[in-house]
DNA sequence: TTGACAAGTATACATTTGTATGGTATTCTT
DNA sequence: AAGAATACCATACAAATGTATACTTGTCAA
């Protein structure tokens, strides 16, 4: 049972493990200052302190020698190697979709994203990006990359990838009991209406995550 | 093609990289001295730049700061989530910005994103969570999250955060010889118009990405 | 009201650590 | 024979880094 930490303390902590992950080696006392806007080292190593005395960390002496404690629950040591992708996900972007060849196939790949765990959780996340203005209405823009996190199904309302006619596109899917009705968040477009075991469409995922860049 | 190492450099790679998986950070030249029984730092650091110039690490300045490279087949990262060159940035999310401190002031953090480096090129990247739903009508939804670089002043019609009255505020700025106007792509939302000397109004930075997660 | 704790600033100091200088050998290739 | 690369030593030095001292502020519980 960990102790609960106080809201600094929890930045702090959340700091270490992601820079620690980052870089493959841990932050110096000024670094960590610099990235939480602490000015002296010394308020510092209070939190360094509170950290290790509340069982989250340990310290040698010498420089960049925090460790993390693997003993809580497993969560956040620093094993880089080891826990790769706990704290950042290397997510493929997929191009032009061949069609019914598996998904993730390497003729479909193009790229790669870094993404924060938190907005790629789980496996099976690909990324798009978006070709039309299907989906303004939705906030999402031609060029956005979106975050696609694999099933055959998804549930009613849900904005999804789907594969229409060798076709990748963004849509809002609305299920009855025997069609599907892709539904575009643009009102200058109409929607679609297709029997579910029609083939001309595929579900490719449901979309858990948007990026854009400016 | 990995170039091949003499028997000493394979020896001092080992150590290096099963120091690292052990220690949880890098080791010092002197350490690594000690363990190979060679006393001169100078001997030690002959290696280094060995290893380094035939591609096997790379290293920054300051203690303890070897990175293994992931690209020899991926034996043996530190930073698993980078492959092939590709980097990720640390970046600061800030809360509530209280008027007048330093925008990244240690009562305004709140937490860090890890972000792919395309997204967040560049120093003094942060990010905010978008509140309201003022620029809806440009693909930024309440609870998004938008990188920031801050900079003191943006382009006419460029999207920028700004500070206005003690709330930061995501707007599309237009500027004349006198005035600065926030625009909110909202047509319920009425554009704000204000003097560019005062100081209700603090441009923080130009919006460069936009994060959502659904 | 006192006392503990959290959270910090400013400054000085000691240690760790990397870097540089100037050598010595050995092995290998040209 | 000359040159380059490998593989070291001893020592000095500077920069990075952790540590320590002293003081401030606010909160919260006894």
């Amino acid at each position: 049972m960990p102790e609960p930490l106080t809201k600094r303390q929890k930045q702090i902590f959340n700091y270490l493990t992601h820079s620690i992950q980052q870089e493959g080696y841990p932050p110096s006392i000024r670094e960590i200052g610099e990235a939480l806007g602490i000015k002296s080292p010394r308020g510092v190593v209070g939190h360094l302190e509170a950290l290790e005395k509340k069982g989250y960390l340990s310290r040698e002496r010498g420089a960049r020698t925090i460790k993390i404690k693997s003993s809580l629950g497993g969560r956040f040591p620093n094993r880089p190697q080891k826990q790769a992708g706990r704290f950042g996900e290397n997510v493929p972007v997929l191009g032009a979709i061949a069609a019914g060849s598996p998904i993730l196939a390497e003729e479909n790949l193009e790229d790669h994203l870094l993404v924060d765990e938190r907005f790629a959780s789980g496996k099976n996340i690909f990324a798009l990006k978006v070709k039309g203005e299907s989906m303004l209405g939705a906030g999402i823009l031609p060029g956005d990359y979106v975050l696609v996190r694999q099933q055959l199904k998804v549930e009613n309302g849900e904005i999804a990838a789907v594969l229409l006619d060798d076709e990748a596109t963004v849509k809002r899917v609305h299920c009855s009991k025997t069609t599907l009705r892709l539904v575009s968040e643009n009102p200058a477009m109409a929607p679609i209406e297709v029997r579910e075991n029609e083939k001309r469409v595929q579900i490719l995922g449901k979309i858990v995550g948007v990026m854009r860049k400016l």
